[in-house]
DNA sequence: ACCATCAATGATATAATGTAACGTTCGAGT
DNA sequence: ACTCGAACGTTACATTATATCATTGATGGT
């Protein structure tokens, strides 16, 4: 079994960021055109900052960083732009964090599940169905029908992980 | 398999409430007196809130609700509090709420997971090795080291699904 | 091209949730 | 009784989010 439900890693050092971001807008693009959503620039402008920062972003972040695009911008307008995008599955909100990031696997329905670096603070998306369905299952059995799940963890990475231990070593 | 990885489950119209704020009360002092904790009044009387409206308590409604009781109280009063009962167990903060709810396993340590139903407003909380187990092993083989474990689930109760559908009946 | 319409955004105000900082009180151990 | 640290009181403020109404702008019908 490889990684193919990771829809979203943690990112070495030196990944060519601005390919990734311009993959998720791309992709973004196609998913809106097909079903008739309106990809409007201030919305591509929320997203392409968060992909852009690659990490979890506050919705005042977004705000202060469009507003330094000389835009006018107020709470509603960066509230609005993330619903539509969280609405539509193009960014996730990580409700232990109050923030949002990008969806690694956009245009098809997922549960995702999140792994929080407390080091880097990077977040890798995983949509392991598994997980998922054990979940579903398990509360199905107490008569539960389960709607959308959130599943976050925090923890360390490989890489932040070596790190440390290379502190700590003699 | 029973039910045993219920921590606590969805309450039936007519259950004990009265009882089940005790034992939850009783429990809390007991493992407090073996740990050298404190369960002050303040704590001690906010524990019981949160057990007693059997529901998701936001903050607020605690301040009010310890406002109510004559006692001075202002926003540290009682975050301070739930910050004590969190952090040994006594109770659940739901992300995805911002509310809090009391723990149906408290007095060792487990990662919760939570079933919200959406027509009650109740919540129920398993404690599942098999869930959690699966999540840490997912995260692991990906190099991540997983630390606590924040799983809420949406959905709709079967009491609830049950209503829903005599409505719809014909 | 013109207009009607509705979605998107602008703009103002305020709500809801949470924390920092410092002073005071209380309680356990001596 | 005294000391010390934990718990609590108190004020002020920070952060996150929403309600509401006005304005702009894109889309489709004629």
């Amino acid at each position: 079994m490889t990684d193919g439900n990771v829809l979203s890693g943690f990112k070495p050092g030196g990944h060519d960021h601005e390919a990734c971001i311009a993959a998720a807008l791309d992709s973004a693009s196609a998913v809106c055109r097909e079903r008739g959503l309106r990809l409007t620039p201030l919305r591509r402008r929320v997203l392409e900052l968060i992909w852009r920062r690659h990490m979890p972003s506050g919705a005042y972040d977004l705000l202060d960083a469009l507003r330094s695009d000389g835009r006018r911008a107020d709470p509603p307008t960066v509230y609005r732009a993330l619903d539509f995008l969280v609405e539509n599955g193009f960014v996730h909100r990580l409700e232990s964090l109050s923030a949002y990031v990008g969806c690694g696997g956009p245009g098809r329905e997922h549960d995702g599940q999140f792994l929080i670096c407390r080091g880097c603070g990077q977040v890798a998306e995983l949509g392991d169905p598994a997980i998922s369905a054990i979940i579903r299952e398990k509360a199905h059995a107490l008569g539960f029908r389960a709607g959308g799940q959130t599943v976050e963890v925090t923890g360390m990475c490989g890489e932040c992980r070596g790190r440390a231990e290379g502190r700590h070593a003699s």
